[in-house]
DNA sequence: AAATACTTGTTTGTGTACGAATAATCTAGG
DNA sequence: CCTAGATTATTCGTACACAAACAAGTATTT
């Protein structure tokens, strides 16, 4: 075995993430139901429906995108009419968002697609490896054990 | 179960891709010893330390690159001289890239580090759920059956 | 050989990602 | 009360990610 075989690049598990979560976002793209809709700002458009009222920062956490990132998305989302900021009276440095009408009426009409997409990034597994991935993948995603 | 119920973001598929995916990075930030390399890049000198000389879009579909992605990563790893570029005699609308002296001796010293990388991407699964994992990973990986 | 079709690499535009810096605000400790 | 420290949102800069359009070159078809 030489040098050269002890590192391929197909069996890195960063190179697989990376491959995968490609193949996800392509499936996503194709069956999501709205062409300007991308899964962060679907993720942010969910969260938002289970909370009804939350700060910025806090949904990024939430969703697991740093500060500048949300600021992008929201923004977006924003600008489509999909959800409204307001400033916190208790705390003036925060803005707290909510869907509007139109943004909950298109989760809701979505939300099944999403089920849908996921079952179709998982189809290449039975469903006993379904679950056993889904339990190790998880046990991978833990940044660094901020929960909340 | 309410329809709330039915969508939870944390159980989804690409939701923990992309979560495990930014863990990866972060470990392969703090690891790779060097600050301005990224996992793409690396992935790049790698194949090219196997390959000795490829093309810039065989390259690409190697290291599942798209071709716009590509000529960004190629021109930062151009800049800093750690790869060469000369057109191709027999076909010139082609690119052949190959690895400089400089290059070289990165790979060499970086690999190691690189299969820490992995290992610690992994460490929160057990020997036998690692190998489990990246077999069931790789299945999901698959983009569309292109081999080569 | 000429027209058609495909490939290669580049550019443009939009959307993540995230470090770093900043202004405004809140909180705690003395 | 008041200052040192933390938090919130924004901005800037760099690096993926990829669709779309393009120029130049190669292949195929007739």
């Amino acid at each position: 075995m030489t040098a050269k075989d002890s590192y391929i690049l197909e069996r890195q598990a960063g190179h697989l993430l990376r491959r995968a979560h490609q193949r996800h976002s392509a499936i996503f793209q194709e069956n999501i139901g709205d062409a300007q809709l991308t899964p962060l700002q679907f993720a942010v458009l969910v969260k938002l429906r289970d909370l009804k009222e939350v700060s910025q920062n806090h949904l990024g956490r939430l969703t697991a995108m740093d500060a500048a990132t949300m600021q992008g998305v929201i923004k977006r989302l924003a600008s489509r009419g999909l959800i409204e900021r307001r400033p916190d009276p208790n705390d003036r440095r925060r803005l707290i968002l909510s869907l509007s009408e139109k943004g909950s009426s298109l989760v809701e009409a979505l939300v099944s697609n999403g089920s849908g997409i996921t079952a179709q990034t998982l189809q290449p597994l039975s469903a006993a490896e379904q679950k056993t991935f889904l339990d190790l993948l998880a046990k991978l995603a833990q940044l660094n054990g901020h929960s909340e």
